[in-house]
DNA sequence: GGCTAAATATGATGGTCGTCATGTAACTGT
DNA sequence: ACAGTTACATGACGACCATCATATTTAGCC
């Protein structure tokens, strides 16, 4: 049945939320189209009205993901700390995307590589605007290196299977970085 | 046909490797039992005598490619300058599977997750064994800290498609990597 | 209010892949 | 040298999945 413009409208935006969540979750490729679909409460057959393909549906998704977030603003340490903490590890389906979806969008289109480029530079400037630091140099370099090690200590946190280990990675990333000097 | 004992364990070993280069270049799901079996100049058919699952090779496959490395050996900063080259970002099918591979592992098996976190212990107290600081503490923390930022610069940089910001995030995690204080 | 087009549901198709069954050849121990 | 076992090859099967075809219902416009 047809809906309205609006409802249309709306329907593509929770896809795009189911996606992200479930790609954040599980993968790109163990995620398929119809749980995608399911996941936004309409069936497989809607989504070929709304996307080209499930490439389309993944760079569309990660544009959709890394767009707008208030990712940045308050207490930049506090910022720092809920990243680094066991709790950010374990909710990987609504955690950061970058840390959930990078390293597989190595081998996605063209497209999301590209959405994942833009998103990735508005981070490091949002981020190194709050950065310490003599000079902007200095402040983007903080953020480049701080940014790398948050996001690898969180990938490396989720990887291993020791809990005490993956504790000990956040722990000693969070104190190791350092926001006072660059 | 069957084949000498010492042949059907080098068999092994190959399907090992061809498994290692294969999935670090194309993640594990995307890379088919039968094309391993071909890169290990075999058929899909003695998969199976090999190993009980492709979840099995999977798990074995990280074991093998997290053992016995070289990894930091000779010069740490001559380490750490090849690991954060453009080099080392494009080829990551003979690259670090820790990159390669761990954001993969999360929705690996356990027996997969345990040789990934044998892996990183092993890695992190070679790596604090060369690095600078005032104590065994310090050390440490440096180690986890620089590993985590290595790691999460190689995954980002090849997960964005601008080379020049791919290339910045390397030459800037490099520089600001501190080898002299923890 | 009725006609048309559009959005979704249902069902089908073609391909791929993990796994297994069977055949075949040759290594190994006697 | 022989018999049995074993490692590998060939071929098949069943499941899953992306994509498409068709049907159905309803919003949007006259």
């Amino acid at each position: 049945m047809k809906v309205s413009r609006e409802q249309m409208s709306a329907n593509r935006t929770r896809i795009l939320d189911a996606a992200s969540t479930l790609f954040r979750d599980r993968g790109f490729d163990a995620v398929t189209v119809s749980e995608v679909m399911k996941g936004a409460g309409l069936t497989h057959g809607a989504f070929y009205g709304h996307f080209a393909s499930k490439d389309d549906l993944i760079a569309q998704t990660v544009t959709h993901a890394l767009t707008p977030s208030d990712s940045v603003s308050g207490d930049l340490q506090a910022y720092v700390d809920a990243y680094l903490s066991p709790d950010h590890r374990d909710r990987a389906a609504t955690g950061c995307p970058t840390a959930g979806l990078a390293s597989a969008l190595r081998h996605q289109s063209v497209e999301a590589r590209a959405a994942m480029t833009t998103g990735l530079r508005s981070q490091i400037d949002r981020f190194a605007e709050r950065m310490p630091g003599a000079d902007d140099a200095e402040k983007r370099r903080a953020a480049i290196g701080n940014w790398a090690a948050m996001v690898g200590a969180v990938i490396l946190a989720r990887a291993v299977d020791d809990p005490a280990l993956s504790d000990e990675v956040l722990a000693q990333t969070r104190a190791w970085i350092d926001l006072r000097a660059a």
